[in-house]
DNA sequence: GATGAATGAGGGTTCATTCAT
DNA sequence: TATGAATGAACCCTCATTCAT
């Protein structure tokens, strides 16, 4: 059986010129990520357009998958970000608001960096299954449920964890999709009807 | 421009010894992208598994490409039968009816080779981007589309091209995730109550 | 159209072991050359000789024909350096005396690593059939030629294109042909014999 | 230390189906040779080209190295026609007209098949060092030398064996590198001139 | 710390040759 | 005899990782 390759970072390197290496090599590896997918990103390649040697590399991450995990962590939070403040923001609107500003951020969420979500999204399931939409999902679905269970009262009654299930899939392939494989193709125009008709398949639903 | 590895097989071989081993290969790649994913499936493997030398591999198939193109276009052709069938199945139905035969239907499409499913959706963008998702999604639409035409009296009027792309994502993404995701994890009723919620989701919202 | 291999040297490496390393692969391919010919010469053969890895090999050589290429020039250079050498000291004297001097050298200029010249010889035409003797002919050409320029007044009119080609390939056949092909078996009274032969053969061909 | 292929036919089959079965695989074989190079060319292509299975092929030939070896015999066959003709032809003739007579005659045997030719003369070496141009060389040097031999009284005194060597190599060279070299760059009347300077240089060399 | 030369297993692919049919 | 599917060693090349400097 192959030995699984460590993914924590080898030290914390919180200050100085040492987070500016480590920043530079995850940006680095986001960069090539994206540039040549997941095969052909190598740690070679990383370092010199990091600016530091291989050597260096491996004194910050044990592995490649280490740098990718690191990669991973970063979109995640920026995505994270998003959707927690949207939440937030949301809390006290009724559904219809609420889902419409969802929705929207969404597809801003999506626009943080569409190529590299990509290339995440479709490039690592290898490394623990789950781990991937889930550190996003498990969260973002716990926030969702929260917000459904406290505007119950505004819908007929449902099985909450479906409901979120529902939703939250539902919202993020219609934005995924929109974002990434119609990237270009779809006018802004366009956009603001796929919100429309987005949000309106949500609202219903829950109705 | 990087060059495009051949996809198309070597030889037709339709019967007899060669078929046999044809079927071999492409089974063989089938199961190692599942195992072992895009990247770690070796031509050496597939040969091994498959039970036969790598030079006869080579024989019937030009590149790795190529073999796992026969496997996506095995794969697809099962899915679109199912597809193709039941948009048939259901043209004369009327919405409500037709979408529960549907999303049933898609359930069943994901249950066919699951694990080959994700590999393949989430993997293969390397290899002509659109050409893969797409053969099985552009007649999808085309099907789906062609319901909606048909039955554009029992519902809002609305803009076909959209209403397509909404559903068919939505359909999509909550069958596949459901199957993939939660497999195993979801008891049969949970399916049902599942079948239940996207029926609703995509009826209320054409309504 | 074949893609032709990349045939410049990866990095230029000239201090160290870096430069040690770059040598001893040259030194091992020319060998090789010599001892298997151009095709079984293979990359791992040439490392293995070298004392390095495969990798190291194709960290200064991006392909097996920049190696060949590199054995080439380095061999090229060495020829070059007798043929310019003997032609400026030949500027000044008559032409029977420069022509015996010529000869003379054209025999050194074999002996230099004579197995390894006619592998070079013979069997490059794949990498550019110009680029290879040519390098060495172009310049001894127009070298050559410059001198029976200077001389033109020594002997009879003729046509300086051709009388260059007529004394250029004559010297270069018979001397390559002596050292070569009868290597061993030409005693050194010999050699002394063809030289006076060869040096007659272009001398009254001028006259 | 590699086991030499064996390099005599199978069979002689000199008669009717199997002697066209030969035929083709050595035709083919010359015309891959010139098309792809030695190494490029596999018996599996061979065999197509002829027009008959591997297995067949090797029921004639015992290995690659036999069909190219009778690919070089044929060849060889073909230009010692040439050559034993016209010594034949030039056997009473005078010095000067006999040399004409040769080079000219040199020229039209390297036209027969100058690509092939050239294959042959360049990447064969390996095989038996000696045996390429010696099986072509060694009767050339007998024929031409007993013409001088014959014609002894109308030269100087010389070594027969060097004059032989010496007139042998230059036409040889001149009229290779002629047709080979320069094909299609050297009009019709360059090609006269050729043959003009080349006599002299014989001829005045035997003076 | 940082460097980058070195490693070598492993990947995709070809092809001379064999042998069951 | 003829066929052509099958074999597998060998080829060229890449890349994650290590370690002497």
């Amino acid at each position: 059986m192959a030995r699984k390759p460590l993914t924590k970072p080898r030290k914390h390197a919180s200050q100085g010129r040492s987070r500016a290496t480590v920043d530079a090599l995850i940006e680095a590896t986001a960069r090539i990520l994206v540039k040549d997918g997941f095969d052909k990103t190598s740690t070679n390649r990383i370092a010199e357009k990091a600016g530091v040697s291989v050597g260096s590399l491996y004194q910050y991450f044990p592995s490649k998958e280490a740098l990718v995990a690191a990669v991973v962590e970063r979109h995640t939070e920026e995505l994270m970000h998003v959707v927690r403040t949207v939440l937030a923001d949301v809390a006290k609107l009724p559904v219809d608001e609420a889902v419409r500003k969802l929705v929207t951020a969404a597809i801003h969420a999506h626009r943080i960096d569409p190529e590299l979500h990509r290339v995440l999204a479709e490039q690592m399931p290898r490394t623990g299954r789950a781990a991937n939409a889930d550190v996003l999902s498990v969260e973002t679905y716990a926030l969702f449920r929260a917000y459904l269970d406290a505007h119950a009262d505004e819908f007929r009654a449902v099985d909450l964890e479906l409901a979120t299930f529902v939703c939250v899939t539902s919202i993020e392939a219609l934005t995924h999709s929109a974002v990434l494989d119609y990237a270009g193709r779809l006018s802004e125009e366009a956009m603001d009807a796929l919100v429309d008709e987005a949000t309106r398949l949500i609202v219903r639903y829950l109705q």
